[in-house]
DNA sequence: CAACACTATTGACAAAAGTCAAATTATGCT
DNA sequence: AGCATAATTTGACTTTTGTCAATAGTGTTG
């Protein structure tokens, strides 16, 4: 068969096959009209198998989208439970499946977290950005769909983490798939004593961008459990001996920049003197305030932040949702 | 294997597996995660022809949502060509091949103006619609999308056709399907006498419906062609005899409520005067004035239209719009 | 204009998805 | 409780879709 690139040449009608619109006409008629690929394939006078590929590239190109509804993910019962329970605007639930790996449950909760992200944040937000594995997973699984003149703030200072790239990546990742503007903080998250964390706070530019977290209209950030694996360990910003002494000071979680007991309360640490983060009064101050978590050993801590307010959105896991309720009956 | 639907009964906590949050998740783990539906019947301990019925499911209440791209229906080569040749705003191209039939073409050409349509209008416009076969089509292709504050106004009187239920339906349908409110025109397409089409006129609820066709923001409709095919025709709005006469006057084609010749201007004939509906003039008027055809019988009748700059926005079929394109060469 | 690098298309095969009647499990009713 | 009924799930089968290496077309360059 010949090939139809281009048709009508001689007549100088140039027209291509393989544009946009083309792409767009065989999608309609595969996903609208229904028709099946065979049949597509004889209507175009094409192989079956070209039909394949022009219906990849229309994906892959963006002219065909397929879209979960966001809203449907707040009607699971269980998160309608812990939602009157706990006082929340909005709980979302990711699911997995009981045989997945905690890798792709926490993938799951990320875009599980990135559509309820799109339903929470309104036009002209000013949303503070935590980071961590959970918030760079929410990040990448952000469609790129703007949302006006909204801008980002990365909240707590940046650390080298064999985990994550750089932490200035979750801001960034996340103003651009949205179109904000991004602020970053020039700053490593600790300090290796209090009086060089109080002088960099002087410092204008770090001033002005500590200065803007206190009138943020939204946060969204996860929260860090105390077990060995915690990357406020693996990060490096708490030592192995310091975290002992936090569990037996009844530490429950890590949250932005600062532990927080089983009740929610604060637990005050001399850590937070050296830090350059957001303060947990000023989370609270947040009207919406997003939580996203993944994987059951997060429970404690995760417990603790809604008992203490910090949230008002949570998007967790099945599992972690469960265990949660369970509990606190 | 176990039943699923309820999980943890004996706890008292009830977790339907169907419900939306879990048909969401389902979906997702499918067209996001690009899992396999036997990779997903795994992870959830199901069967696979259950993770099929939870997608069909998802698909059939809207839950996944599969939707094409309209802007990438204004690329096509032949759209930009015609589109700087008699100086429009947008031409959309509909492409259901050259072994399709004429009816699966409209229906091609419908969704590709459904989709042009929701990237024309605006909040706030007020919309005229025409009727016949085009215009249905285009209607039940409309997705449910509502546009803010728009309204609806049928700009031709009714008329019984073979074609349709009614012609009130397809106002109607489109005040429905993007929310607007809808004013349809109380009155037939055309009466037995002048005398009693001017009486009509001056009713005060036909007088007022008519006076809202002066001041739309947009006009949909399709063009009539003068075959013996054609609508105005089995729809008793003209008879043979009076149709014959206005071929060998040269009419071209005929638009809402009057004859146009080949070149685009009007042919003044005394129907017009039985008529009730909106006047060519109006449509001139209209800031958007998309056209809607499809079928390479149509050709003079849009090469007309066109010319007379009774549009601003085509959606044609690729095979009519190539042969108007080689004939105003 | 032959040789080339490139992209688009295709046929044949492998994998995945869809169908449906039968089986299983829930639900309603006396 | 027991039975009828409805809803959901499933296994075995058919159809559709995806893959990939081979082929054909296009454009460019020496």
């Amino acid at each position: 068969m010949l090939r139809k690139s281009n048709t009508e040449t001689e007549a100088g009608l140039s027209y291509s096959t393989k544009d946009e619109s083309y792409l767009a006409n065989v999608a309609l008629l595969y996903y609208q009209e229904g028709l099946n690929q065979g049949q597509i394939a004889d209507r175009l006078g094409l192989s079956r198998a070209t039909i394949v590929n022009y219906l990849k590239e229309g994906r892959d190109r963006g002219i065909v989208d397929i879209r979960v509804n966001g809203e449907s993910l707040r009607s699971s019962s269980i998160g309608q439970e812990l939602r009157k329970m706990f006082d929340l605007e909005d709980v979302y639930i990711a699911n997995s499946g009981p045989n997945s790996d905690p890798s792709s449950a926490l993938r799951q909760t990320a875009r599980v977290a990135a559509l309820a992200f799109y339903n929470i944040i309104e036009p002209g937000d000013v949303i503070g950005v935590a980071w961590g594995e959970t918030i760079k997973s929410v990040g990448e699984n952000l469609p790129d769909r703007k949302i006006d003149s909204t801008s980002v703030c990365q909240i707590i200072g940046s650390m080298e983490s064999d985990r994550l790239l750089s932490a200035e990546d979750c801001a960034i990742q996340i103003a651009n798939r949205i179109g904000a503007q991004c602020y970053t903080l020039h700053s490593p998250a600790i300090l290796s004593s209090k009086p060089l964390a109080q002088d960099l706070r002087q410092e204008e530019t770090i001033k002005a961008q500590l200065k803007r977290l206190k009138n943020l209209n939204a946060i969204i950030t996860s929260v860090g459990d105390l077990s060995d694996s915690t990357h406020i360990l693996s990060s490096g910003i708490i030592s192995e001996k310091d975290l002992e002494k936090i569990k037996d000071e009844g530490g429950a979680g890590w949250l932005c920049s600062g532990f927080i007991q089983a009740d929610g309360s604060k637990l005050p640490h001399q850590l937070q003197e050296r830090m350059i983060a957001i303060q947990l009064e000023d989370i609270l101050k947040t009207p919406k305030r997003i939580l996203v978590a993944s994987g059951l050993k997060k429970d404690l801590a995760v417990s603790a932040a809604l008992k203490g307010k910090f949230v008002t959105h949570a998007i967790l896991d099945y599992e972690l949702a469960k265990a949660i309720l369970e509990k606190s009956r």
